[in-house]
DNA sequence: GCCCAGGTGGGTA
DNA sequence: TACCCACATGGG
């Protein structure tokens, strides 16, 4: 009988696997982004949007606080109370518009079902979220996989930044590809998916900033890479 | 007081 | 296509 001979992992895919591996060493498990609910998920996908995770738990919490935590009660508030309510997570008024598109098309196309929303096969979820005002790649991407819990990799800024400085992707690579190069590589596990932004994020929040200060990344310098330039907002 | 943050969409060249 | 900018609050 043949022996199975496994291609041997491209370099892009090593290097990949290596950078989980450091990272997941110096952090251990990650209990990242504990929403309580489904719901929770999808709201903290929009008031994350271009803030930190911390405003946008601030900004959760009074809506909790005020029992404003789930679709119909959201409806019933009028539009300035929401932006009151969502004011920690900044840009309040835009989110207030932008969570109340999101629950229209919820009342409009499922009736408020969210659970019929989500059943949906991935594709078909993300072509409708992104036709949502407000919703772009990232968040839909965030929607499937903490919302839905689909395989898809969420690229955002910390994703883009670490990638680009350890030279596994080009400083303009777009959303689409960054995502592919996580797709082409690695299990569709959304667990691992998860536990993987999780730790990006970890890293970035201490090491990876705007301004270039990798002093004391724990990543090895074999990931590391030239040194990193400058880049846009 | 200044700079920056887990994005998005509209405008302009 | 590629930039620029508004949106706005909270923290370092």
């Amino acid at each position: 009988m043949a022996r199975l001979v496994l291609p041997r992992p491209s370099p892009t895919r090593r290097r990949l696997f290596r950078l989980y591996e450091a990272l997941a060493r110096r952090y251990g498990p990650q209990t990242w982004w504990l929403a309580r609910s489904r719901f929770e998920a999808i709201v903290g996908a929009i008031l994350t949007q271009d803030a930190t995770g911390r405003n946008a738990e601030l900004a959760i919490g009074r809506l909790r606080q005020a029992r404003a935590l789930e679709p119909q009660a959201i409806r019933r508030l009028p539009a300035g109370r929401l932006a009151e309510l969502l004011r920690p997570s900044g840009t309040s008024r835009l989110k207030a518009r932008r969570l109340g598109a999101y629950l229209e098309h919820l009342a409009r196309r499922h009736r408020g079902d969210l659970d019929r929303m989500l059943r949906q096969p991935a594709r078909d979820l993300r072509a409708e979220l992104s036709a949502i005002p407000g919703v772009g790649p990232e968040t839909a991407d965030t929607i499937l996989l903490y919302a839905a819990g689909r395989p898809v990799f969420v690229v955002d800024a910390y994703t883009r930044r670490i990638l680009a400085r350890h030279r596994l992707v080009g400083p303009g690579v777009s959303y689409a590809s960054l995502q592919g190069l996580f797709a082409a590589n690695l299990p569709r596990d959304p667990a691992l998916f998860n536990e993987f932004h999780a730790l990006l994020m970890r890293v970035g929040k201490e090491h990876c900033r705007t301004r270039p200060r990798c002093e004391g990344c724990p990543l090895r310098p074999d990931l590391r890479g030239r040194p990193p330039r400058l880049e846009r907002r």
